[in-house]
DNA sequence: CACCCACTATACAGATCGGTATACCCTGGA
DNA sequence: TCCAGGGTATACCGATCTGTATAGTGGGTG
């Protein structure tokens, strides 16, 4: 990627993720990015395009960021599920204040056919994969029903923080989570 | 309100739901309405005023349809706070396949001092505060963090099936809730 | 009858949209 | 020294955006 498309990518990522996708034109990411439009259409071909690198983008940024989390976190399979959610916390208070920016996509972008909509929905799978995967390896049998509950957490977490209806949320969902692990572990001892 | 105010904003509200608000002119507004654009700006003055009415007017329709499922369930303090989500599933079915559209209107209305903003977060607020009231009906003392959590439950569920990622996620979300409540009950008997 | 009101029809203003074209500058490597 | 490629600047295209203006229709009420 050459150095002007990277700051049209970063510039169009800050303004699509502020003011919205439709609401933000070429010529404003150009002006933004220091870069002619004339750049922008040699280096992406479309707006479209555009529009998918962004959330490619981010999507892998977030991987990686949660990916080193993991990485630093106890082995135990219950303290990785929570670094999931300390790994949520820290991204959002750096780069979300706004909410999933998956979800604020998804808003706006209602054809299934669009080329960002495998980025967003395979976003969102791969997290349930993840959060089914980490759960069954506390419970084999239950790894699909504890999946989709943290799903739901994370999620609910996640656009609650973005609205700012409550404290912490993410927070909050941590110890929900915490304690659904621990109200199974009741149920299965040992 | 008269007639053709009450048909454009019908069609406003399934456009701006579908398509998202940004990606709706006024111009279609009035064709898919079957009124001119003359009318549209008598009744409301502006693109602005139209949503802030399509979000408030679909505010209002949800809290009845669900203070009519609240009327229609038992007493008891758990089969009440169960109808809330019983109501969301019957909605969603029929009204939201996109998720939320407060959530999804959020993603498009980033400036705070935007009128449909208090349309959006009040709305928000309101359910959080109705969580917690159903939930100090059963837990005075845990009612806020009862509250919140049924609350990342809905919310959760909300946007997973805007997503379509996971089949039946407010019945699932249903499930949870229940057996928080019953877990809850564990702890305090009697 | 006159009056008012909701509404229709059409045209237009001013701005911005995504996208394209022409022409020039600068730097690095053969 | 030449040249290609990344980048810049500017102007333009047709379409669409929000919003306004003018003119006229139909029904109900005093």
């Amino acid at each position: 990627m050459t150095p002007a498309a990277r700051r049209a990518l970063d510039a169009a990522g800050r303004l699509f993720y502020e003011r919205g996708i439709h609401a933000v034109g070429v010529d404003l990411i150009a002006a933004e990015a220091g870069v002619t439009k004339k750049t922008l259409y040699d280096r992406f071909g479309s707006k479209e395009q555009i529009v998918v690198e962004y959330l490619a983008d981010r999507d892998e940024r977030w991987r990686a960021f949660l990916a080193e989390h993991l990485r630093a976190a106890a082995p135990a399979p219950k303290a990785r599920i929570l670094a999931v959610f300390d790994a949520s916390e820290a991204w959002v208070a750096e780069h979300s204040p706004k909410g999933c920016s998956m979800v604020n996509a998804h808003a706006e972008i209602s054809d299934p056919a669009h080329p960002a909509y495998p980025v967003i929905t395979g976003q969102k799978r791969w997290m349930l994969g993840l959060f089914t995967e980490l759960a069954g390896e506390i419970t084999p049998d239950g790894a699909a029903t504890l999946g989709r509950t943290l799903m739901l957490l994370h999620e609910g977490a996640l656009v609650a923080h973005g609205l700012g209806i409550l404290p912490d949320p993410i927070r909050h969902a941590r110890r929900q989570a915490e304690e659904a692990l621990t109200a199974l572990a009741g149920q299965r001892p040992g």
